[in-house]
This record gives C-alpha cells, sequence and structure tokens, in this order.
DNA sequence: ACTTGGTTCGAACGATCGTTCGAATTTGGG
DNA sequence: CCCAAATTCGAACGATCGTTCGAACCAAGT
C-alpha cells in the first residue's frame, strides 16, 4: 500500500522524453475516449455497438479491452473526466470575483463556454446521465451533486445579499435546463459564440430572478 | 373530404356498443403504445428491446408485429401521437386569450401540465429525438418546427407590443431547456404541481425577457 | 541475439437482437 | 352453429451484441 491514493496509473513516469506529462498508456486511453465520446455522441450509449467504437478508434475490437474491461466503464470514463474537468474549472474562475451577481455569470459563462467547446462530452454528459449502475452512477453522482449544490450556494448568496424571495430549487434547475438544452439546437454556423450567449441567457435568468422579486410572499 | 382529417383507420366505426369512440384494433394499438411508452422512458429506444415490450403489454413477440411493421415505426407513432395531443391542446387554449403575455403563459402552463400528466411520452419525446431516420424523422421534425415556430410567434407579439430587444431564437430555445429539462429532476412527492412550476419559471422567463430589455441595442 | 513485459489482434464464445412465418386461436356476422 | 376474418402465438431465422482467449507483435534492457 505504498502508492498514493490518486489512482490511474502512477507507476514509473517522469524518466522519458518529457514531452506530455503522462504515460503512454495514459495517452492511448485518452486518445480512445475522445473518440469514443464522439460515438456515444452521434449513436447514443445503448446504440453504439463496442465495433463503432473499434471502427472509429482504428484500434481492433480486443485492442480496446485492453485498457477498459467494459463498455459501461468506458462511459464511467468520459463522465467523470468531463464533469470534474468542468468543476475545477469553475472553481479555478470563481476563486478571484466576490459580487454574487458576476460569480453567477461565470457561472453560466464556464459552463457553457466548456459546453461549446466540448460539446460531445457534454452531450453525452447530459444525454446519458441515467444509464450507470450502481458503483459507477454513484461517483458521478456525487460529483454532479457539488456541481448542483455550487449553483445553489451562488443562488443563495444572490438571494441574501438583495433580500429576494423565490424557489432557489426550480431556479436552479431551470438554469440547467436553459443551459444544457443547448445541445439540442446550437449550430456552430448560425448561434454566436458562448460568450454571447452567456450574456444573453444571464441576462434573461438574473433580471428574471431579481426583478421585482422582493414582493411576493412576505408571510 | 367526407371524413374529417383525423386520419388513422376510419373504416367503420360508430356502429357498434359506443363504449369507446374507435375500433377494436385502434384501441388495442392505444394500450401497446402506452406501455411501449414506460418501457421507452425507462430503458430508452435503443436500449428496450422488442422482448421486453412484449413482456410488458402482456402480448407475445410475433402479436406485437401484427400491430405495427417495425420499432421504429412503435416509435413514431408515439412521438407523432404526443406532439399532435400537445400541439391541439395549446391552440384550443390560446383561442380564448389575447393579451400577449397572457398567451405566453397559456404556452407554459399548457406545456407543463401535458408534460407532467404524460411524463413518460414527453421523455420519450424530449429523449429519443434523433433516433428516428428520414421520412419518420421528417413528419416528427414537421409538427415539432410547428409548435417551435407558435411559441416564437408568441414572443414576436410580446416584443412588438412593448418595444423590446432580444434575440427570439434564444428566448425561445431557453425557455424549451428550462420546461423540457424538467424530466430530468421532477419529483411528484417533492415537486410542486405544474401551475405552480408554471408560475414560477413564467415569472423569471417573462421579467427576464420585459425587464429594461428596451435599453440594449438602441443602434 | 534473446528475454521480457507491455501492447495488439483474429477468431470465436454464448447471448440477445429485430423480424418473419405458418399454424392455432378467437371473434363477430350469417 | 358455421365460416371467414381478425388476432395471437411458438419457434425459428440470420445478424449483431459485449466479452474472452491465446497467439503474435513490438520496443527496450542485458
Amino acid at each position: 500500500m505504498g502508492s498514493p491514493a490518486t489512482a490511474t496509473r502512477i507507476t514509473a513516469r517522469r524518466h522519458r522524453t518529457t514531452t506530455v506529462p503522462a504515460t503512454r498508456h495514459d495517452r492511448r486511453l485518452a486518445e480512445i475516449l475522445v473518440h469514443a465520446t464522439d460515438v456515444f455522441c452521434q449513436k447514443g450509449y445503448a446504440g453504439a455497438s463496442m465495433r463503432d467504437l473499434s471502427r472509429e478508434s482504428g484500434m481492433s475490437l480486443a485492442g480496446l479491452y485492453y485498457y477498459f474491461e467494459s463498455k459501461e466503464r468506458l462511459l464511467y470514463l468520459i463522465q467523470k473526466h468531463t464533469f470534474t474537468t468542468i468543476v475545477q474549472g469553475l472553481k479555478a474562475r470563481l476563486q478571484s470575483v466576490n459580487d454574487p451577481e458576476e460569480r453567477i455569470r461565470i457561472f453560466i459563462v464556464n459552463h457553457l463556454e466548456y459546453f461549446l467547446a466540448n460539446q460531445a462530452a457534454m452531450k453525452v454528459l447530459s444525454h446519458e446521465a441515467e444509464v450507470l449502475k450502481n458503483g459507477f452512477a454513484a461517483e458521478v453522482a456525487a460529483i454532479k451533486r457539488e456541481y448542483y449544490r455550487i449553483c445553489v450556494g451562488l443562488l443563495d448568496d444572490l438571494k441574501r445579499e438583495r433580500d429576494l424571495r423565490f424557489s432557489t430549487r426550480i431556479a436552479v434547475l431551470s438554469l440547467f435546463g436553459m443551459m444544457n438544452w443547448i445541445y439540442t439546437w446550437h449550430n456552430p454556423r448560425v448561434d454566436a459564440d458562448a460568450a454571447s450567449i452567456a450574456r444573453e441567457m444571464g441576462d434573461v435568468f438574473l433580471r428574471g430572478v431579481t426583478a421585482g422579486a422582493k414582493a411576493r410572499k412576505e408571510r
């Protein structure tokens, strides 16, 4: 038990050519994950076969199983990596800002920028949220809950600052709906970039939850 | 054109016991569609097998094919019926109201009420929107586009009445996102009923698009 | 040159997929 | 009661599914 708990292959690194900061194994796995993400995005998890993944990634069917033990675990790896990355990016961006409204705008722009830059991965994350079982599902759900709780915290801060009255739950889930639905309609040749859409959605949402919301339900 | 345009089996009706206004064949098909909707909702279209549908509907595997010629056509029937019903309900409700804001609130409440009353069907409609091919896809897409255009019209009416400035496309798609995302989180034991959620979402959305939106981009 | 350990592959496993077909059964009108 | 039409079913079709296994391949160390 001498190895650290960070998991995933920390055997022998940092002593070959310093091109990429990961094992050859990890790099190859990452390549496969990219191709698998595209296939899952296009055909859905259940609709995509291991042979589809084999064809797309240029590796033989059996060769894939050297890198992961099952199709379900492959989806788990994609979802876990995607979710972890977006949460890390958000935390980094939030550190430099204190104004509650501005922090919510950062949440929105971070979400949409990552969404449009990694559309396939985010579609797989949104669309295949229920297919994992038991252990796999629990771990992804934990990150999801953390991400949700961050957003709830941001909104509660705004409510406290301005003495607003509205259902945080409905507001947060409405915001997620606005943002996540984008995978069904965004067309890069027609629609603006992430920053513009984030500003527009932020305008609607923030005005919606702030404008004249103090009056309702005064006990 | 003596017969109504309602389509689907207008051969010999209105002369048996007046219990249900449809052929025995149509009633049986409708029962199967209900069960199939539940199965598609739980396991997804690709993840559900014809044997799952057979088990759930209590009919033999081969017996199902007496009522439809393929699994894909079954999904088409579900989507077409669901979409047609919701559009019809909307049109009926809109006839009695003229105020632009009130008409948008009717759109929202109609959508959410139908969504929560037919959660399985609406999840199948939302979640399996891309799996149909060619002819099947085109026909459902036509209804979808009509529904979308109605919402665009309602929003444009509001913009005209109050001289507002915002992107109708982004606003409409944001609204659809808010509403359709509900299938991922609504819990009848925790969340309020459709009317309450519709009021809350309507508040956020309408305040969002109306409050102080006149100032932006005055040229 | 030979060994070694990490990597890739062809071939096949049993299971399950959507669909078909002919026979059996049920139904309703004469 | 009988016959024809409508309905249901068991059994099987070939195709494809996720996964496995042992052999081949490859790079690097001695």
